[in-house]
DNA sequence: ATCAGCACGCGTCGACCGCGAGTGCCAACC
DNA sequence: GGTTGGCACTCGCGGTCGACGCGTGCTGAT
């Protein structure tokens, strides 16, 4: 029966919503008292016993309340409807607060800041990524006459440095004029098509620029497009702590999770489009580490540019709507911010 | 009697050795097992007595072995004389393992990170000042036709970034103009010299550009020379929780206060000549919340100029001579680096 | 001053027990 | 068939108790 179905439903949901919010096994005749359903706690111990068969709750020992497995975290989730956006107070809150930013560092500071206060969790932004970006400007510095830094400036605001070792000792003017061919073929280009560009570039290069031209356009094809080491930005870590009890005696493997960037970017590797909140709960992680954590995230970015994901890590017992809700208002201001400017 | 003192300085010695490494009180009788005194666990006994009335060692329960106090460790620290340095391999695994560094930001994210793995505790770098830096290039940056950025290039290989609103639309030619008046001022100077050379530079500006100078003017000055936001970087966080019980209950605030970049940076508010080790105990920490940590921290650069701090914080119980040790080894190679580059 | 010996204090650990929460089941009811 | 009150049962939790042993402080001897 369909009716019956639903109630069930409306059990789990109690059980999810009461478990979140009091941490402990909840009991049928709890769930009768703070949700009013109608029916007697016999009834709800009778939907409660499917609910165990079918998975989607489990008792810690015999004669203790249910708590919602992975699964039926996840059929929570999956039938999540309205997510009540946040209130007006709380947008006006975030948007103050972004708009103080002075650069894109600190844009994303103060967001991972933001995001774990409003959700009680770590929180973490990637850094827009490169490969969608135009070339603003690129600088050419001599640091040593045998070393230059290569300064890449993206339209998003992404400003990024290498050192470049050019073996041998090159004069200023030989940086300038490097500097000037760089920039009038690459600027207002996509970093995608950097790589041909710049391979045009060494051809054209008269001999004696040839060599140091070539070094360079490998550091900037390799180090920035093919492989960018993806920064991320990570926050209130602090609130790991909140519930250590959530990480039975892997807090510890969390946080040395955590400090992997690589391990962290595997978690957001879902983020497809933006405006598309993925939900990973407990084991649906692939990290080994993170088994015992719900991950949500998203991408940020304006409509048709993907730019990064950002997102919040935390127990998998946590609270999904407003997480969601707060994950998605973030990732919208981020993208405002960083395609409106 | 001098013998009885310094008796009893190896009795206190001794017990920090093993509280250090066994993390439990302890015994008259295990010290005299384990170090050879050469005499009587009775004769220990007494020193301890002493030693405990004077407060340096106490002891948790009546019939428990003894634990040092803060007073007990400062005064370790203190007749610390030989540290000794670190192993052959040891070295050459820091030197190897920051040669390979990128840039800027990934030597100081090696070090942190070869810092926190030597010493299994939380490090942390400052990024080194701008204030002794030498200005290397100015970059200026149109993002948006009334928006640039504003890019500072420093010997060091530090690169800052931020966004000055022009408030009224800028040719590009009026940029790059302001740009060559910026290099032609500041490149090869000091930083703590570019308020008076900026100031003149205003002055000489031509009546088109004034305004927006005035405002990169106050950009530069104010929010990068005034009052850089001392930019850090933190790892082996995961490393507090190694023993959770070194923090009574105040896991969570410890790690409140290292994301609080203002109450990290007061913990290395002493770092004052490279080379100098400072060691802040326990109670001896300024910052309330830290009150359970102790703090191992240098300062790094060059002979002359001081760069930047760094160190470690950990529980007061700790391996104070290993940790001093490599703090004192990865600031060495820190300093060169930045310097010698 | 050092040391062996001893009595004492006290924290730890395991066993035991009673309580109560929460369940599963059953028989009755709509 | 779905729902409900009732009831017996299970099992974890908290508290008590006692034995044990560790580490100490003290005392008296050297």
């Amino acid at each position: 029966m369909a009716s019956s179905d639903e109630r069930r439903f409306a059990v789990l949901r109690a059980i999810v919503a009461d478990y979140v919010s009091n941490q402990e096994p909840v009991a049928s005749k709890a769930i009768v008292e703070r949700h009013n359903l109608g029916v007697s706690s016999a009834t709800v111990r009778n939907d409660m016993a499917t609910l165990e068969e079918e998975g989607y709750i489990a008792q810690p020992h015999t004669s203790a309340g249910r708590i919602p497995t992975d699964k039926g975290y996840r059929l929570f989730v999956d039938r999540l409807s309205d997510v009540k956006p946040l209130s007006g107070a709380e947008r006006r809150a975030i948007r103050s607060f972004l708009d103080g930013a002075i650069d894109l560092d600190d844009v994303l500071r103060r967001s991972v800041r933001m995001l774990a206060q409003l959700t009680r969790q770590v929180a973490v932004i990637q850094y827009p990524t490169l490969t969608h970006s135009l070339v603003r400007h690129i600088e050419l510095v001599a640091l040593t006459p045998a070393r230059v830094m290569l300064v890449l400036i993206t339209d998003n605001g992404r400003v990024d440095q290498r050192m470049i070792d050019l073996g041998d000792v090159i004069t200023e003017d030989a940086v300038a004029r490097l500097r000037t061919m760089l920039n009038s073929a690459l600027v207002e280009h996509h970093l995608t098509d950097a790589a041909a560009k710049v391979s045009e570039l060494i051809e054209e290069a008269p001999a004696e620029l040839r060599d140091p031209m070539t070094r360079i356009a490998t550091v900037l094809v390799e180090s920035l497009v093919e492989h960018p080491e993806d920064r991320l930005v990570l926050g209130g870590t602090a609130n790991l702590t909140r519930n250590a009890a959530d990480f039975p005696g892997s807090l510890r493997q969390v946080l040395e999770a955590l400090e992997e960037q690589v391990v962290v970017l595997k978690l957001f590797a879902a983020a497809s489009s933006p405006g598309t909140i993925t939900v990973r709960i407990g084991e649906e992680n692939e990290v080994e580490e993170m088994r015992s954590t719900s991950v949500v995230s998203i991408g940020y970015g304006s409509q048709h540019a993907l730019l990064g994901g950002l997102g919040v890590v935390g127990p998998t017992r946590m609270d999904y709507p407003g997480t969601i809700a707060a994950v998605r208002a973030v990732a919208n201001y981020v993208g405002d911010i960083l395609a409106g400017r």
